[in-house]
DNA sequence: TTGGAATGTCAACAAGACTGACATAAGCTG
DNA sequence: CAGCTTATGTCAGTCTTGTTGACATTCCAA
C-alpha cells in the first residue's frame, strides 16, 4: 500500500529520498532533534541533582502504575544495576512507592507518589510544551509521518513495547 | 501553506493531534527510535573501544572536513576539555589529523585520515541502512513530515546548525 | 608592548552505564 | 519436602563521557 503510492506520486522522480545525502541529513536531525527534546527537563533535572535516568524512570512508571522492576528493566533497556541506583533514590526521596507484589511476593511494583506526581508533571509539561510546538508547526500530516518514520526505525522489540504502551492509555 | 491544508483537513476532527496523550505517544517515540538509531554503530564501536562520542566526531569531522576544533564544539555542544580527550584518542590512533593553521596558529584544523574514512564509513553503512529502511517502509509523504517535525523540535541554534550543514554538501 | 580574548591541553572529579559475584525470598516441580 | 528457577537487591570495580579548574600558547588591539 505505502509502495503503491510511492510509486504513484514520486514514480518520475525515482526515490531521490533514499539518497545518501537525505539519510545522512536525517541522522543529522535525529541528532539536533534529539538534543532539544531532553534540554527543557535536563534544566529542571539539574536543578534537583537528578539526571535524565531518573526522567526515564518516572516517566514509564507514571505511564504504567504498578508496573515490577523487570517490566521498566525491559523497557529502559538498561541493567538492573543500574536501575536499582536510580530507583533507591527516588524511593528514598519519596517520589516512588515500591510495593510488594500481592500474588507474587517477589515482586515489586512500582508506583508515583504525589511528590513524584507532581515532579512528572513538571518534566512532561516541559518537554511536551517543546512537542507541541513542534506539531502544531509541523501540521497533522507532518505529524503522522514523523511517527511512522520513528515507528519503523526502533527495534522490533521497542516497536512492540511502545505499541503495546499506547494502546494501554488511549 | 501548512496552516491551509491543515485546516481542509482536519477542521472538522479539531486538532486530536495535539492532545496531551498523542504528544506522550511522541515522546516516547523518540525515545524507543533513538535507541534503535544509535543501535548498529554502537555494536560496532564496542569492538573497537570507542563510544558515542567517537562516533558524532567522527561524523562531523567527515562531514566538514578542515573544521576547527571550536566549530566543533559549538556543533556537538560539549565542552572543550571533554571533546578533547576523544580527538586525543582519535589522533593518536591515527584516525584523525590536527593541522595547526596557517592563518591563524591558535587552530587546529581537523582531517580524517584514511583508516579514518573507512571506519566512518562502517559506521556510517550501518546507520543509513536502518534510516534507509524506515524511510523506503514510510514512504516519501512520511520522510517529509518527519524532518519537518524533528526541525521543528530543534533548539534554533541547532536548527541553523543542521542547515548549513545540508546546504554546504547538497 | 602589554593585557585581554581566543584556542587548546592537562588533571581531577561525577554521573551513569556496564560486568561479575553473591544474598534473599518466593514460587514451582518432581 | 528438596532442589531448581525467578525476581529483586546489593557490593565492588570498570568505562565512557560529561563537568570545572588551572594553565600554556597565540593573536590582536589599545
Amino acid at each position: 500500500m505505502a509502495d503503491g503510492r510511492t510509486a504513484q506520486v514520486y514514480g518520475s522522480e525515482g526515490l531521490l529520498f533514499l539518497t545518501d545525502e537525505q539519510l545522512r541529513q536525517g541522522i543529522e536531525a535525529m541528532f539536533f532533534a534529539y538534543r532539544g527534546f531532553t534540554a527543557d527537563p535536563d534544566r529542571i533535572l539539574t536543578e534537583l541533582a537528578y539526571g535524565r535516568a531518573h526522567h526515564r524512570a518516572i516517566h514509564f512508571i507514571n505511564r504504567a502504575p504498578g508496573t515490577t522492576v523487570n517490566n521498566l528493566l525491559a523497557i529502559l533497556g538498561v541493567t538492573k544495576q543500574s536501575l536499582n541506583r536510580v530507583l533507591r533514590a527516588l524511593i528514598s526521596d519519596g517520589l516512588v512507592e515500591s510495593r510488594v507484589g500481592t500474588i507474587d511476593k517477589r515482586e515489586r511494583h512500582l508506583y508515583l507518589t504525589e511528590p513524584g506526581r507532581d515532579l512528572e508533571s513538571r518534566l512532561s509539561d516541559a518537554q511536551r510544551a517543546r512537542m507541541r510546538t513542534a506539531f502544531r508547526d509541523a501540521g497533522p500530516v507532518a505529524v503522522a509521518g514523523f511517527k511512522q518514520v520513528l515507528e519503523a526505525m526502533m527495534d522490533t522489540d521497542m516497536r512492540r513495547a511502545h505499541i503495546r504502551l499506547r494502546e494501554g492509555t488511549t
